[in-house]
DNA sequence: TAGTTACGCAATTAGTA
DNA sequence: ACTAATTGCGTAA
């Protein structure tokens, strides 16, 4: 049978099939079928300078190497290339390292074999797929060298949430729940399967003899279900993990695929990166999901991010403590209470289904790997997304990219966003502007990338602009006004770029315009993944992990956002528009000098008249200055009618940077305390210091005196004492190393994690007259003076500053006589 | 199967008397 | 007993 079907490629992998490679590919058809299909046609390659040929030859000859000259390819720096295929990924990567080590230059020659597949076709997930077909076992149809061409398909991901239960040191399975849910039919299922006597369960519960029969069920079971996503919190490094471990106990094959391999686990050093391969499936771990893409959490457990998200947590975590009585709970409702235990594990699974689907991350992973042409799995790499989108751009234009770590000079640091220094204060009726996605904007305007700096800097050495370039050149140290060198766009680090678009802004572009159609067609999700994923890309300039990456990039994109935010600042104050309280990186908090009682809406209109006519010289000094138009969009963000920047506690007249504090005003006059970086917002302070702060400001906004802040303190100062917030005094701080690691110093945190028995992650713990000590291991009363001096007394300094509040009495001490004097 | 730099603060440790 | 330097963390952008 021949026909043509649109579907997405989940999986692709090769193998060593007699003297030849496979690369095999899995996924899923437009009308819901499964399908894989096998193509020997094409061999492992990578490409070579033409130049250097000749002194390659003798290697190639001895590993059997297929060359072809005739490519139509050029480097980078536009020299021909030759595409030598080998019969073997193993061959290929050994002839590779041979040439490396004779010098010789190759590109390309770290590809996986199915990205270099998939790059040849210009393939990003979506496919059209055209041939004959028969009926697979592990799959719906099966496809033997089929034709592939790209495709914009994106199917309904079927996704299968799974959870064990195990004893505390994870010997054994005692359970394990499933739910199903997506998929073309939408079929649902919640089911859990443990060992025990079979017993009069509800529907849905499945009681195994013995646990290798719980394991043999369940593989049976996962392929039956037949998911495209498997998932579950912490899964890659728990879970499967577990299973992979008992399954190789009992000698049982461990295969949860759509092919006859076992599947396997691969531990990483980087956390995170760890992962399990799922022959045709994906394996996308609940927990990383939610860590990278949603807002920050008191810590990673399950319960945490669900109440958080979903306002409910685990059934039976009536308490908070720690995990290892958590345990105990668990193990106990196993032997005594079966119904409660097969609730709690199911609602695990059911937990984290909730929040991918409210969250919709199954749906945001699937977007970016189609975007970005990434396995779902390694959708949320940056280097990675970056890297497939720009070879795909140096593809369209016949060119090929460098093997990872060739032609590679070192990478510097380069400088980062400006913060400008300010003065602490209260102040009144303050404009927030912002430049809209300012790192991509200036990319794209001044075509920032890779390939035209590479170009210029070429054209610039061999003509008479030579000069220019040496000076440019010459160290990173070297500062110019950024400007027009000959024909080239000059950035205030002195790099230089032709004027041809470059990849990365030709990239940009496109994905400026798409997000723009995603947001008129309300398509919130496809806007906010083409604004993350072009956020994504300064970073990774700066990365030495990146190939592409370079100093003089990074330093020329900041360089112009520098330049922006001085020129925009200088503006205001030249023309007396206003005054420039403080900016970091593309903002602009701005004193508009505005008459005491202005209205919410007047003020409003007054930032908006001001950020129009600041966009329209912005473009016309960019339009005079460069000859270029202008993609740099300064946005109104908000306005404060009242504005906090709190002193240092250093230097009572100079602002801290990155922390502030404001009165947000909307138009029509609704009214929020808006906290950004202070300690209200920091989770290493207590959830007591949040509240005072969040209190007091909000009393100061409103303008309460001196004397009614005192007072509120004095309150708070009484409740913690009496005992009654005692919940609210938790500190919580990560462990960044192993316990073990803690060698130069012991910080608090480390302290208290000594207490508990494998302490890791996010410690919770309280200050005690014995010391710190970890929550549910509370032995000491709890030192209500610490919190005294160390949490409220530096929250009330910081107000004291701007409202004339007694510090002293606030706490209760003894007044300061000398107050009037100071 | 690795995005970045800038910044402030608290606590601990090292250094000096 | 005091200050200075270092360590560690979380945050803004």
């Amino acid at each position: 049978m021949t026909d043509s079907e649109r579907g997405f490629l989940l999986h692709t992998f090769h193998r060593n099939q007699g003297d030849a490679t496979t690369l095999f590919g899995v996924g899923r058809l437009a009308s819901g079928q499964t399908f894989a299909f096998a193509d020997s046609r094409q061999r492992p390659a990578f490409y070579l300078r033409a130049s250097e040929l000749d002194r390659a030859r003798p290697f190639c000859v001895g590993a059997d190497a297929e060359l072809d000259e005739n490519t139509g390819l050029t480097t980078m720096d536009g020299e021909a290339v030759v595409r030598v295929g080998l019969r073997k990924v193993h061959q290929l990567r050994r002839l590779a390292d041979g040439l490396h080590e004779n010098q010789l230059r190759t590109y390309e020659a770290d590809f996986a074999f199915a990205r270099q597949y998939l790059v040849d076709r210009g393939i990003r997930g979506g496919v059209c797929i055209t041939g004959s077909w028969r009926a697979g076992h592990g799959v719906d149809r099966v496809y033997v060298e089929p034709q592939l061409a790209p495709d914009d398909f994106e199917p309904a991901l079927s996704v299968l949430a799974l959870d064990i239960e195990t004893p505390p040191d994870a010997s054994a399975v005692l359970a394990c729940s499933l739910v199903l849910w997506g998929g073309t039919e939408g079929k649902t299922v919640e089911e859990i399967h443990l060992i025990g006597p079979p017993a009069e369960d509800g529907r849905g519960v499945y009681c195994h003899a013995t646990e290798r029969d719980l394991l043999l069920r369940l593989a049976e079971r996962i392929r039956q279900l037949d998911p495209d996503v498997l998932t579950g919190w912490n899964v890659v490094d728990f879970d499967l993990t577990v299973l992979q471990k008992r399954f190789a106990a009992h000698k049982l094959p461990f295969n949860l695929g759509r092919s006859s391999d076992d599947s396997w686990y691969q531990e990483s050093e980087v956390w995170g990166a760890s992962r399990v391969v799922v022959y045709g499936r994906q394996v996308l771990d609940a927990m990383h999901l939610a860590r990278t893409t949603l807002t920050r959490f008191d810590d990673n457990r399950l319960g945490t991010v669900a109440q958080a998200l979903l306002g409910r947590g685990k059934s039976l975590a009536a308490n908070d403590d720690d995990d290892g009585s958590m345990a105990d709970v668990i193990l106990d409702a196993y032997h005594n209470d079966r119904a409660a235990f097969a609730e709690y594990c199911l609602e695990d699974s059911r937990l984290v289904r909730d929040i991918l689907v409210q969250e919709d991350l199954i749906q945001l992973s699937l977007r970016r790997a189609a975007l970005t042409g990434l396995p779902l799995e390694r959708a949320w790499g940056s280097v990675a997304a970056f890297d497939f989108l720009y070879i795909l751009g140096l593809r369209q234009r016949r060119m090929v990219a460098p093997t990872n770590d060739i032609d590679r000079v070192h990478l510097g640091g380069s400088p980062g966003g400006l913060v400008m220094p300010t003065r602490a204060g209260l102040y009144p009726h303050v404009f927030v502007f912002d430049f809209k996605s300012l790192y991509p904007s200036i990319i794209r305007t001044f075509n920032i990338d890779p390939l035209t700096h590479l170009l210029a800097h070429r054209l610039a050495r061999d003509s008479t602009a030579a000069e220019t370039a040496m000076a440019a050149e010459s160290g990173a140290d070297y500062v110019t006004e950024p400007g027009i060198t000959g024909a080239f766009i000059r950035a205030p680090n002195g790099a230089l770029f032709v004027r041809d678009a470059g990849i990365l802004p030709e990239i940009l572009a496109g994905f400026f315009d798409r997000r723009a159609e995603a947001r008129a067609a309300h398509d919130d999700l496809a806007a906010y993944t083409y604004k993350i994923v072009m956020n994504s890309f300064y970073g990774v300039l700066a990365t030495g992990s990146c190939r592409f990456a370079e100093g003089a990039l990074a330093g020329a994109i900041t360089g112009f956002g520098h330049y922006l935010l001085r020129w925009t600042k200088a503006l205001l104050q030249d023309s007396d528009r206003g005054t420039v309280l403080y900016g970091d990186t593309d903002s602009l908090f701005v004193d508009a000098h505005l008459p005491a009682d202005l209205a919410p809406a007047d003020a409003h209109s007054a930032g908006q008249a001001l950020c129009t006519w600041l966009n329209e010289q912005l473009a016309t000094h960019v339009r005079e200055l460069f000859d270029l138009p202008s993609h740099l969009d300064l946005e109104f963000e908000k306005y404060y009618a009242r504005f906090f920047l709190p002193p240092t506690r250093g230097d009572r007249d100079k602002a801290r940077a990155k922390g502030y504090a404001g009165l947000k005003v909307a138009a029509d006059g609704t009214d929020e305390v808006e906290i950004i970086g202070m300690e209200a917002v920091r989770r290493d302070w207590t959830d007591l210091a949040h509240e005072i702060q969040r209190d007091l400001l909000d009393m100061v906004f409103r303008g309460q005196s001196a004397e009614a802040l005192e007072q509120r303190v004095l309150a708070w100062v009484d409740a913690m004492r009496r005992g009654e917030r005692d919940d609210d005094l938790v500190y919580r701080k990560a462990l960044r190393k192993s316990v073990e690691g803690y060698t130069k110093s012991v910080p608090a945190h480390v302290a208290a994690a000594r207490l508990l028995p494998g302490a890791r992650g996010t410690i919770r713990y309280v200050i005690t007259r014995d010391g710190p000590q970890p929550v549910g291991h509370v032995t000491a009363p709890i030192d209500y003076e610490h919190y005294l001096e160390k949490q409220i007394r530096p929250i009330v300094r910081t107000i004291g500053r701007v409202c004339d509040l007694d510090v002293e009495v606030a706490l209760g001490g003894t007044p300061d006589l000398f107050r009037s004097l100071g």
